[in-house]
Order: C-alpha cells, then sequence, then structure tokens
DNA sequence: ATGTGC
C-alpha cells in the first residue's frame, strides 16, 4: 500500500459494508501516483475494481495512473433537479396524467431510443460539446448551462479517440433516461424537511414545492467507451508500463502516456454524452409539464437548480502535505463537493459552496446538501446515494413489482416502469437508510444537508 | 450500469 485507507461511517454503516470493500479500497491504495488516502464514502459497496463509492487522487506529474475500473462503466452518470413553483396541491390531483405523460416522452429500459436523429457526424458534435449542443439545438435553456457542472460540456473531448462500436451505440441515445437504478421523479418538499432554511430559500426552495429530480448517464456510448479502454489498458499496464496490479479489473495506465491520454479524451466524449442527455431530458420534463399545466414552463418556474455528476476522474487542484498539486480525482459512486472558495463552484453558489444531489430510492426520498469545507480532506468528495444492501436477485425474491407498484400508489407514490423486474430490485428495502449515510457525511464536515425531498412520482426502466 | 451472461 503506498497511502492508508479511510472510511467515513458510522458504525451501523461501517458494519454493513461488505468485505470486499476495504480490499478493494486496499488494492485502489497500491496504484502508481495515489495520494494521501484510499477513501470509501458511507455508502460504499463493491464494485468493479473500485468499490462505489470510491475516491483516489493520483498525482499526474508524478507517473499517477487513469483507470476506468475508477470512474465506473456508466462515466458522468449524475443527478439534475429542475424545480418548479407549483405546489403538492397543485400536482397530486394531476400526478397520474403528469408521470404518463413523462412516460410517454422520455424513452426508459434497456436499449432504449430517443426522438433526436442525428447523423453520424453530427453525433460527433454532441460528444465534443455535450450540453451546449443540446440547447444550441432547442433542448433546454441557456441558463441551465451555468448551473451545470463544467458549464455541461468537457472541453478536452476528442471523438477521433472514439470507436466506431460506441458511436453506432450511442447516436440513437440521446435523451433515454437507461434502466436498472436510473430514474426520473417528481418530488416535494415538506416543510419539516427543510434542514437548512437560508441555504434552501437563496436557493429557491420553499415548502410544499415540487420538483423533479433524474438520474441517468452516459448509456450504451459510455459503457462501450469504458470497456474499448479496459481491454487496451489490460494489454499495455505490464509490457509497455510495467505496472502490475492485484486484480484486473484496475486496469490502467499513466495519465500522461499514449493510451491514457486517448482514454482521457475519449473519457470526455462519454461525459458529453451524459450532459447532452440529461440536458435534452430535462427539455422533454418541461414539456411534460407544459402540457399537463397548460402553461410555459418558464410561467411554470422551471429553472434548474443544479446538476453534478458522481462517476468521473477530474483534474483538479489540491493541497497534499501543504504542496499544491495537479491531481486526477477518480469519483466512482462519489459526488463532487466544492465547497466555498473553489475554483469550481459556480457563480450562483459561491457565497455557501456548491449544492450535492443524492439520490434515494423512490420509496424513501433523496437529499439536497451543500458542500462544506471538510471536504478538503476527501479531495471535495461526498456520498452519492444509499447505497444496495442486497443483491437485485434477493430483492426480487423479496418483493413483487406489482405488488410493490400497488403499496407505493396506497402512500401516494405513482410509478410507472418499462418492466416489474425492476420495480421489484429498485424497492426502498433493498438500499441503506439514506437518512444515515446523509448524517454520516454531516459528522464528517464533508456535506450538511439543505432539504430532503419525498416522492410523489417515478417513472425508471 | 450495459443492444445485461460464454
Amino acid at each position: 500500500m503506498r497511502v492508508p485507507v479511510r472510511v467515513i461511517a458510522t458504525e451501523k454503516l461501517l458494519n454493513e459494508m461488505d468485505s470486499e470493500v476495504f480490499d478493494q479500497a486496499v488494492n485502489v491504495a497500491t496504484l502508481p501516483g495515489i495520494q494521501h488516502r484510499s477513501f470509501v464514502m458511507p455508502d460504499g459497496h463493491w464494485g468493479y475494481g473500485f468499490p462505489i463509492g470510491g475516491v483516489a487522487a493520483f498525482d499526474v506529474e508524478e507517473g499517477g495512473v487513469i483507470s476506468p475500473g475508477g470512474i465506473g462503466y456508466d462515466v458522468n452518470c449524475g443527478m439534475r433537479v429542475v424545480l418548479t413553483n407549483l405546489t403538492e396541491g397543485d400536482v397530486r390531483p394531476h400526478i397520474r396524467e403528469l408521470v404518463n405523460t413523462l412516460f410517454k416522452k422520455i424513452p426508459t429500459g434497456v436499449g432504449g431510443e430517443g426522438f433526436v436523429k442525428l447523423s453520424k457526424q453530427e453525433f460527433g458534435r454532441v460528444l465534443e460539446e455535450g450540453g451546449e449542443w443540446s440547447v444550441r439545438n432547442g433542448y433546454g435553456w441557456k441558463e441551465d448551462l451555468e448551473r451545470t457542472e463544467l458549464r455541461g460540456m468537457a472541453d478536452w473531448a476528442d471523438v477521433s479517440k472514439v470507436s466506431k462500436k460506441a458511436i453506432d451505440r450511442g447516436f440513437d441515445q440521446i435523451g433515454t433516461l437507461g434502466s436498472g437504478n436510473h430514474y426520473l421523479e417528481v418530488q416535494v418538499v415538506k416543510e419539516e424537511n427543510i434542514k437548512y432554511s437560508e441555504v434552501a430559500k437563496k436557493w429557491g426552495i420553499f415548502p410544499g414545492q415540487v420538483v423533479v429530480m433524474m438520474h441517468t448517464g452516459s448509456r450504451g456510448e459510455g459503457h462501450q467507451i469504458a470497456t474499448d479502454y479496459l481491454d487496451l489498458f489490460l494489454s499495455v499496464m505490464r509490457s509497455k508500463y510495467g505496472i502490475e496490479v492485484s486484480d484486473k479489473q484496475l486496469a490502467c495506465a499513466p495519465f500522461y502516456s499514449n493510451e491514457g491520454q486517448d482514454y482521457w479524451k475519449a473519457m470526455a466524449c462519454a461525459v458529453n454524452f451524459s450532459f447532452a442527455n440529461r440536458q435534452t431530458i430535462v427539455h422533454r420534463v418541461r414539456e411534460a409539464f407544459s402540457e399537463t399545466f397548460r402553461k410555459d414552463a418558464e410561467a411554470l418556474g422551471m429553472s434548474q437548480l443544479f446538476e453534478i455528476a458522481h462517476n468521473r476522474a477530474t483534474l483538479e487542484r489540491h493541497q497534499v502535505n501543504g504542496v499544491t498539486r495537479q491531481l486526477l480525482v477518480h469519483r466512482k459512486g462519489a459526488t463532487a463537493a466544492y465547497y466555498a472558495g473553489r475554483e469550481e463552484v459556480p457563480a450562483f453558489f459561491r457565497d455557501e459552496g456548491s449544492p450535492v444531489i443524492i439520490g434515494g430510492s423512490m420509496e424513501t426520498g433523496s437529499y439536497l446538501l451543500v458542500a462544506m469545507p471538510g471536504a478538503s480532506e476527501t479531495f471535495c468528495s461526498t456520498a452519492h446515494g444509499s447505497g444496495r444492501t442486497m443483491s437485485r436477485a434477493r430483492a426480487k425474491h423479496i418483493w413483487r413489482g406489482e405488488e410493490l407498484l400497488r403499496s407505493m400508489e396506497s402512500r401516494g407514490i405513482y410509478v410507472r416502469a418499462q418492466g416489474m423486474g425492476g420495480v421489484a430490485e429498485e424497492a426502498g428495502g433493498a438500499y441503506k437508510n439514506i437518512d444515515e449515510v446523509v448524517e454520516a457525511t454531516h459528522v464528517a464536515g464533508i456535506s450538511r444537508p439543505v432539504v430532503r425531498l419525498v416522492p410523489l412520482g417515478n417513472i425508471k426502466g
């Protein structure tokens, strides 16, 4: 091990973690160029190579590596929140119509095709321009970009580093949600769930308000790019760069190598795909609300609060032992928490720090938080979700999709899903207690809860 | 996560 491992958790969460998490965090701590600590966030669980909830930063000037396993197959998977000026009283009577309209307008499920029809050449521009492309083509508002990480565009993207296969998989998937734990949810702000009213008010959040949250990523595009470069790194890692790893799933290459740079530029294309994807979905969400409530999206106050990813590597400056270094921070199932004073904080949030979006299960709710200065310890990182407590197979054994839908509807949550198996897999009971995860990040001083959001309606794959 | 596994 080149650095120690640090797990951020309460005792209960620590006891719930599978033992593979610790083995994996130890493996990560052996990789070339790693700095300070190999971290696990409180929602950590077993993943491909690196744990989900893993954070590792590599000094790129000192032979530090880039590793697809530290980023995840779903490159730049992330969260976006759009506000409305509607209240629970406005929306509840129309929730079925609203959710059905959303379900019709936003394709869900594996292999779902979007409504955006493009030539493969034009698709290259999507991969290089991300959310900028979407907004320029009428999918979203210019000000959405001011409230998106990196302004919705990783500007180092180079489409020539992306395989034809990846292009073929991605070019018809813009504006699609996907499957698994990806979802789009209509949520409500209950007065008693506002935890930090000063910041909530500044962000335009009020008691009774309805907001929209989504969780999706780079679909087949990012998956293929990750697959392509995992293969490439495996073939050169030992022979060309002499890097020995304890687990093949930790395939990596020096950041400043031909292969490392090619993946860095291809990864940015997957990042841009996911920005364009979520941006285009926001456009459809506004259309669905407009149709249901017979008002323009502007009149419905549908401005974007924020969007932030939890599966990416980013070049950032951090202090290590009092020296500022250029680090490649890998966050896999970990949200960036840029506290006030960091250059990454968008202008609107400069005084309080960046929002953090932590998605929970469709039964239990989600959180908005704000980054805290203690995140300087974790390379500006915090948790990203609840974290599963059991396999999808086990969840399907315990719950029946149809039954769960009926039970949720009786509790005021209307869900539309592509398949009933997927519903059972995502049962609230298959996840850790999100309140506990959030509390662990607060106690650690890395992020502070602003509001807990509870579901009214949800669409999923 | 994924045109879901070999």
